[in-house]
RNA sequence: GGGCCGGUAGAUCAGCGGUAGAUCGCCUGCUUUGCAAGCAGGAGGCCUCGGGUUCAAAUCCCGACCGGUCCA
């Protein structure tokens, strides 16, 4: 960025505000960044490592807060003038394009944000757990970094046509929170500016310190993305929109920890828990002296150094009175390191299955299962005699109002399967480092990324066995992880191009009556052979559910329809040949396939509303197509379903259509819905409207769904599953059909069940016991075969003739005709290291020779010769050659005379 | 979503083109007061499934299925 834009855009932020509470702007003298402060001797920004930490053992705040505390004097500063809103989930079903909700923000992205959807609240103010999986690493090393946190805010939505407030309320409302309310001195307040971005947007922002610890965030959203914007941050370009957005975060802990001054933030926000690991392990104290130095040091770099903090710490520790060595540092560091590791993990596993995020090795379950195996080394390291789903619990049981929808139940479940797989990987990583190992007796860099990639073996561990087992270290490098990245470095895949298309609005005719099935339309865009209509009620494909054929009547002839797209607002169908723009046309549904479809997509509805039922309240829809003939729906759900699983689904489903229970479709406005139904709207997708149009099963489900549906569950008539099978880990796909198609199943099955009962001419409960049978009889007969092959064949190997000449023994055999015996007969021969033998294959009319050997060169030439005299074609090499086309077997005599011709 | 590894006796695995193997477990006998164990013998395999290559495939190639693991 050039200077000019960079000023520019710090004028911007130069606010009335400051001069009335005696706040100057200055320019940091290390980094350069311009900040505001009112303390006269201030010539730094604030913002570490051009300052550092002075407020561990040194609070500002007037008295210490716990995490609770802390909450609640934030919401009830902002409550009389903001609108309190509830947390939202962390994992962010309203949206496709990340894992886990990072920032307040994310739950307002990108509806609300672009405008579409009026915020819940305006001004609003909320604390929103977040979960930062990009530090991991760091958690329980530098004394600040967590992966769960809750971010407090408040933010106003500014629209052209109406004013919340912007930079000088924010500021203000920052300031007299900080210092009115927690009764920090303003002189230890800065204000950094610095541009920000992120999620398509950006703006402003001022970054808010006290003592060296950034506490919050004021971001002025007033920029998007923009390839031909006028503005560059970090690289990408953004022009201004019409939206202002005040997003603000309050980082509760770091608040929290201001205010205690511990030596880190795990003892501020987490203390019981701390104290319970400690209790509970290897050392049972922890040195806050020595703590307190290692936190502070390790702000004093940027990116973070493990091993300069600990010189940095060892250099401290030596101007001061306490004597410690280098080894016992080392020793601490690792022992508190892993208390503060498992502290901070299992609270963001609370959190992650009080939304039911079940562990996997795919998207946000792999991160559930990152953290439990983090923990249970941490566990093993620490030597503790505690199990997870108590430490767990015991998060819960201070944030229980936080998270209602934890369940201890399905936490220990989940946990109980993952620890199982731990151990077992546990278990069988000493022979597999072993193996690896001696193969070569040595270890490269590149045997360790193998085990770790593969087979889930951290390096270190792989070290620890092949020391103890045999006596060799074993280096491991240092940039191990960037050689595991590196190995997952591929290729981008291309992107497709999609086709575009004007954007027409076409007027969907199957959302006012889904049982239409003739419609007049107006012909308003045509492309080759794709037109696009005033209106249709033709169903493009979408929400799973496939799209609609049929034909259009154009001048008296019918043209079909081939497949149907939406394109934003308009519907294009595709056509077997043209029909030009402004042409009045008749439009003709294929009516059998969309009332299969119909069935089908009501079908889905009730099977996951009856699967949550059965199953329980985790179980959400992670996939899902619609079909004529059956249908599949993807679950999230933790293990396989059990036969008496299924059979139950069934019962309930039969149940449900029996009540005939209605089914109701609402357009319902965003925030109205949320709160009626709660994210489950979200299940299958994410929905574009202002409205949420919402499909209720009564009693049963409600989804918000584009789809079109019966009026009724009596309509689906029947449910059948045929098949449920592990699509990944943590998600079972159900394959089942609805109505006339389940019926057609069942008559299929029946008609191939009737056909084997004929075959085999037994009763309809003789009929498994009699397949058993024939498999049992057939696998004994196939082995006595096997027998009889081998007795055949060493009954022609000794009933073979020896010829003999000077230099060779040839093992002249008899004529054979069964390929298996030959295969049988060639291994003997091979196994009996049988030098060279003659063996004559096939019938009259298709005459073979084989010239089976141990690779020998006599063989060959007997080979060449036997094909001259017989006038055959000599295939195959080295130890069997074949001959084929030859005009009649060679006898004793002839090989005889062959051999010693060859010595002529 | 992508990468990597694997599927052989009840269990753990070896074999990696040429008659299916080891260890533990199981059965029988011997030894022993008994146990732990020892000795001798034995049973137990659709080498995951389906295609292909080959005279010949557990083995090589392709595809499915199942499991493990790492990354985003």
């Amino acid at each position: 960025m050039s200077d000019n834009s960079g000023e520019k855009k710090t004028g911007e932020l130069d606010l009335q505000f400051f001069g009335s509470v005696g706040f100057t702007k200055r320019k940091c003298i290390k980094c350069g960044s311009f900040y505001w402060s009112s303390d006269p001797w201030r010539k730094t920004c604030g913002d570490p490592p051009c300052d550092s930490y002075s407020f561990i053992g040194n609070s500002p705040v007037l008295k210490p807060y716990s995490l609770k505390e802390m909450r609640e004097a934030f919401l009830s500063f902002f409550k009389g003038t903001h609108h309190l809103v509830n947390p939202y989930p962390v994992v962010p079903r309203w949206r496709d394009d990340v894992l886990l909700v990072n920032a307040s923000i994310y739950d307002f992205q990108p509806h609300v944000t672009s405008g579409r959807v009026k915020p819940p609240g305006n001004p609003l103010t909320m604390s929103q757990p977040s979960i930062r999986m990009t530090d991991t690493d760091l958690v329980g090393e530098t004394g600040r970094h967590l992966t769960c946190f809750e971010m407090l805010c408040h933010d106003a939505f500014n629209y052209p046509d109406s004013y919340v407030y912007w930079k000088e309320e924010t500021v203000k409302y920052c300031y007299d929170f900080l210092n009115s309310r927690l009764g920090v001195d303003g002189m230890l307040i800065t204000f950094k500016e610095k541009p920000w971005s992120g999620g398509g947007n950006g703006g402003n922002a001022f970054e808010v310190f006290v003592r060296g610890l950034e506490v919050a965030t004021l971001v002025f959203m007033d920029l998007h993305e923009d390839e031909s914007g006028e503005f560059e941050i970090d690289g990408k370009h953004y022009s201004r929109m019409e939206m202002k957005i005040v997003d603000t975060g309050y980082g509760l802990e770091r608040l929290t920890w201001l205010s205690q001054g511990t030596p880190t933030v795990y003892q501020a926000v987490m203390p019981e828990v701390v104290q319970e690991i400690v209790n509970r392990s290897r050392d049972g104290k922890m040195d806050n002296t020595v703590l307190s130095i290692l936190s502070a040091a390790a702000v004093q770099e940027e990116p973070f150094n493990r091993s300069r903090m600990i010189e940095k710490s060892m250099e401290v520790l030596k101007s001061s009175k306490k004597t410690v060595t280098r080894e016992e540092l080392d020793r601490i560091f690792e022992y508190t390191k892993s208390v503060f590791t498992l502290a901070d993990h299992s609270k963001t596993l609370m959190v992650l299955f009080s939304d039911f995020v079940i562990p996997s090795n795919v998207k946000v379950g792999y991160l559930a299962r990152l953290l439990i195996r983090r923990s249970m080394r941490a566990i093993k390291d620490l030597q503790a005699t505690l199990n997870l789903v108590n430490l767990i619990d015991m998060h819960w049981k201070s944030l229980a109002e936080i998270f209602p929808g934890y369940s201890s139940t399905f936490a220990s479940e989940a946990l109980r399967i993952e620890e199982a797989k731990f151990t077992e990987n546990e278990r069988k990583s000493q022979p597999t480092v072993l193996r690896m190992f001696d193969r070569r007796g040595i270890f490269t860099a590149d045997d360790l990324v193998t085990l770790y990639d593969s087979y889930g073996i951290v390096p270190e561990e792989a070290a620890s066995i092949v020391a103890k087992e045999r006596g060799v270290s074993v280096e491991i490098p240092e940039d191990f992880n960037s050689l595991v990245v590196k190995r997952h470095e591929t290729s981008k895949a291309e992107k497709s191009s999609v086709d575009s298309f004007p954007d027409i609005y076409t007027r969907p005719l199957y959302y006012d009556d889904p049982t239409m099935q003739e419609f007049n339309a107006v012909v308003l865009y045509s492309r080759g052979n794709d037109i696009i209509t005033n209106q249709t009620a033709f169903y493009p494909e979408g929400g799973g559910q496939p799209f609609d054929l049929g034909y259009f009547t154009y001048k008296g002839h019918n043209v079909d329809v081939t497949a149907v797209h939406r394109h934003k607002q308009a519907v294009v169908h595709a056509l077997s040949s043209a029909i030009p723009e402004k042409s009045r046309i008749i439009g003709h549904i294929d009516y059998v396939r969309r009332r299969r479809l119909m069935v089908h997509h009501s079908a889905t509805h009730l099977l996951l509303g009856v699967l949550r039922e059965v199953l329980g309240n985790h179980v959400w829809q992670s996939g899902v197509q619609k079909g004529t003939e059956r249908s599949r729906l993807d679950i999230t759900h933790f293990k396989r379903l059990t036969p008496e699983e299924i059979k139950e689904v069934e019962r309930r489903c039969l149940l449900h259509i029996t009540e005939n229970r209605p089914i109701t479709v609402r357009n319902i406005e965003w925030n109205t819905a949320l709160s009626r139904y709660g994210f489950r709207l979200f299940e299958g997708g994410v929905p574009e409207g202002r409205e949420i149009r919402v499909v209720e099963i009564q009693g049963v489900d409600a989804e918000g769904c584009g789809g079109t549906h019966l009026r009724s569950t009596g309509e689906i008539g029947f449910l059948k599953i045929l098949r449920v099978e592990t699509l990944q880990e943590g998600i079972q796909r159900i394959i089942f059909a609805a109505g006339d198609a389940a019926l057609e199943f069942v008559q299929e099955m029946y008609e191939s069940q009737l056909y084997l009962e004929t075959m085999l001419s037994v009763k309809p409960e003789d009929l498994t016991t009699s397949v058993q049978r024939l498999f049992q009889e057939n696998l004994s007969l196939k082995k006595e075969r096997d027998r009889h092959i081998k007795e055949e064949v060493d009954r022609i190997i000794s009933e073979g003739s020896y010829v003999s000449s000077a230099e060779d023994t040839v093992l002249l055999l008899r004529q054979i005709s069964d390929p298996d015996v030959l295969k049988a007969l060639v291994t003997a021969i091979f196994a009996r290291k049988i030098k060279t033998a003659v063996l004559p294959y096939g019938t009259a009319d298709a005459l073979e020779m084989r010239i089976i050997s141990d690779g020998n060169d006599h063989a060959r030439l007997l080979a060449v010769a036997i094909a001259q005299h017989l006038s055959g074609k000599i295939a195959g090499s080295g130890r069997h050659i074949t001959i084929t086309g030859i005009s009649g077997i060679p006898d004793e005599k002839l090989i005889s005379r062959i051999l010693d011709g060859k010595h002529s």
